[in-house]
DNA sequence: ATTATCTATAGATCTATAGATAATGC
DNA sequence: ATTATCTATAGATCTATAGATAATGC
């Protein structure tokens, strides 16, 4: 029952991949290797041979998971990636979305190598992120990285609450909504362009 | 073994604080109901006269949690409390800070009534907020709301970014030392007062 | 011969229940 | 008689290992 290299290592990435999903659906705890495996179409036992423990795989999706994050991210304005951070449809699909709002509390109760990633995923992010500020920002002193720590930092906050409330509360959609509006409002300011419209966005508009 | 109704009641209370301290040290899957009940000084078997089961007693420790934070936020203005959320003594001491930094990622996961119980506490905490805005903000336009929603989501995103990093990780300090100084500018100009002089902190600041 | 994956299982958890014990409170 | 807590344990997990199977690749 021996695959080609090729295969093996395409089998293993796909591990990964799946890990990652599940992991920010239900949590480190919440996803067992078995479970994990069956996902991902194989048997338990195949797992030790490709990674050395449970917390080894943690890490790895980490990074996995992280990239797909900064991939989103290139090429659109900060704007554009924090309303679509915000929407509801980010909220309500853990597996796909943002490692740190997903993993971020559990993230700070694993090993260092976890958290290692975990920074190393931060830094990534933050340089594409950085690209994204205004030209005005980038010169030498360092603003872009601050405000895009900054803002990053808030985005997370927002979903995080906004998840931590029960499905179709309103509040969980207020949170969205007023954060999106303030963080939308002050990018808008410092570049000198007029804040968008509503001041106050409904619930309809966080959609 | 039986003890005064009185006793009976304090040591559930006891349990529930108890709990409350673990789940935010090591997350809701990484206490078992043995471990608990033994911190609290109690054998496993009482749990369940006491709980109908672990899920109930997550949200009452919840409820309990975020009840701590709610008495610190009352009567301290928004600038201070935000900047000792944002210490290094409260990122390195998950069990007595923030419910909704140590445990929000895991909330998203757990039952719908767990979820209600974080609704109702950042209901709670909003509400503790809103009377350290300035007065110019609590003008009927739920502005002070807004800001507390935001404010918050802010910090919570901060310290949940902050902890997911290496202990003693340079990137760690830089995020808690970028977002206070920019949340703490921020609300200095709202209120008309010059930002505090540093522009940008230094790690040693943060302490 | 090597190795990617499979089946089977050991050993250590973890939640929840059953029944015993001993002190309260009617 | 009631009940707050204890001891003991059932049954279901979960991580990790051992050894079998079958196809690659020297």
């Amino acid at each position: 029952m021996k695959l080609t290299k090729a295969q093996a290592q395409a089998n293993r990435a796909h591990v990964v991949k799946t890990a990652s999903a599940l992991f920010r659906e239900r949590g480190y705890d919440g996803v067992g290797v078995v479970d994990l495996m069956a996902a991902a179409g194989f048997t338990q036992g195949g797992f030790y041979k490709q990674f050395r423990s449970k917390t080894d795989l943690m890490a790895e999706s980490a990074a996995c998971g992280i990239e797909q994050t900064v991939e989103l991210t290139k090429g659109i304005d900060l704007s554009t990636f924090v309303n679509s951070y915000l929407s509801r449809e980010h909220r309500d699909n853990r597996a796909a979305g943002c490692t740190m709002a997903a993993l971020g509390s559990d993230a700070a109760r694993q090993t260092q190598e976890v958290k290692r990633t975990f920074a190393a995923g931060i830094e990534s992010l933050l340089q594409a992120l950085e690209k994204e500020c205004p030209a005005s920002e980038r010169a030498g002193n360092n603003e872009a990285r601050a405000k895009s720590i900054d803002t990053f930092a808030h985005i997370v906050g927002a979903l995080v609450m906004s998840r931590a409330c029960p499905d179709d509360s309103p509040l969980a959609d207020e949170i969205l909504a007023v954060c999106r509006d303030k963080i939308l409002g002050a990018l808008a300011e410092q570049e000198g362009v007029p804040p968008p419209a509503a001041a106050h966005a409904t619930q309809s508009d966080v959609a």
